[in-house]
DNA sequence: CATTTAGTTCAATTAAAAATGAACATATTA
DNA sequence: TAATATGTTCATTTTTAATTGAACTAAATG
């Protein structure tokens, strides 16, 4: 251990838990850069400011500040207080929970929320219409059968993953 | 209705439902043509063959035909069989359980799997390793735990949304 | 068995997303 | 209050992903 890969800057164990979260974050349409910074906190011994993360992943600073923005934006990192030093240090939070939730509300729950928009310019749309076939009225019930599932098994999946926690 | 915008070949409502779907694309990190191609057969009176999906969106033959596999894959829609047609007709499958199913199925599950890969990876590199910490060990298990629950996770999420059909 | 029709594949192009880095804002301290 | 330190923003560049379209395979037709 303590060996880096002297271009990369992270140890091989390193190196396999950012690719991890480097896969995780693509499930999850978050730039690659989030997936990496993601990865090295959460298996850092100690918290890690700004500089310390561009450093170690060889990023720019831009990338840095934006991919950290993100990552606060659902909890997923939590900012400390490190005394004696105006750097925001951070570190990564490691209740599922928390990060599910975080990330339920912040990236899924507008994308529900315009969906339920649009499904209401449908209707609208419907009932503009004269001469309307079964089918399509079957259709559009079935779209608004499906958002409210929708609406419905997200707060369920949070409280499965967020079994013990 | 069956006023086209002339330029679009879909009307309002349809217009509008592809629209639906093609977010709903973006979000399962889906090329925007197989929600367009999904959405014109959602709400489509009869199936339809790829150059009336072709010209109806006025996308190319290969986006069509990449499209319309890629929805085959998970079972997002059926073909149907036309007699005395040689083409290939489609439907949208309508049924979110098996949509669901076969979207975890072809496009989670292997996710899932290589990420066990990864990690076990990394056990190995932790078992090499000497003077391991404990917050390590730690965020290792962590992450085992995680991969767990995830596997567990995915076939309730499946029950939940197939409730009823 | 040549021709037409349907569909696929894939190298090249185009479009979209992410990363960069310089300019900027803000707070700190000497 | 000048100089420094930290972090953000955003126009530009780079990278990645999606689309195109021509060449191709395979099957049906005449």
């Amino acid at each position: 251990m303590k060996i880096k890969d002297s271009l990369s800057g992270l140890s091989a164990l390193e190196s396999e838990v950012v690719a991890l979260f480097v896969r995780v974050a693509d499930l999850l349409n978050l730039p690659r850069s989030v997936g990496e910074l993601y990865g090295v906190l959460f298996i850092a011994e100690k918290s890690m400011c700004l500089d310390d993360l561009r450093i170690k992943l060889n990023i720019s600073k831009g990338s840095t500040s934006q991919g950290l923005k993100i990552l606060r934006s659902f909890g997923a990192i939590r900012v400390v207080y490190v005394p004696g030093d105006r750097k925001d240090f951070y570190e990564a939070e490691s209740s599922l929970r928390k990060i599910a939730s975080g990330f339920a509300h912040e990236q899924i729950q507008p994308h529900l929320e315009s969906g339920l928009d649009r499904l209401e310019r449908i209707q609208d749309l419907l009932k503009e219409e004269v001469d309307v076939s079964g089918t399509l009225h079957e259709r559009v019930e079935r779209l608004e059968n499906w958002q409210k599932r929708a609406n419905q098994v997200l707060p369920l999946v949070l409280k499965l993953i967020g079994g013990k926690g």
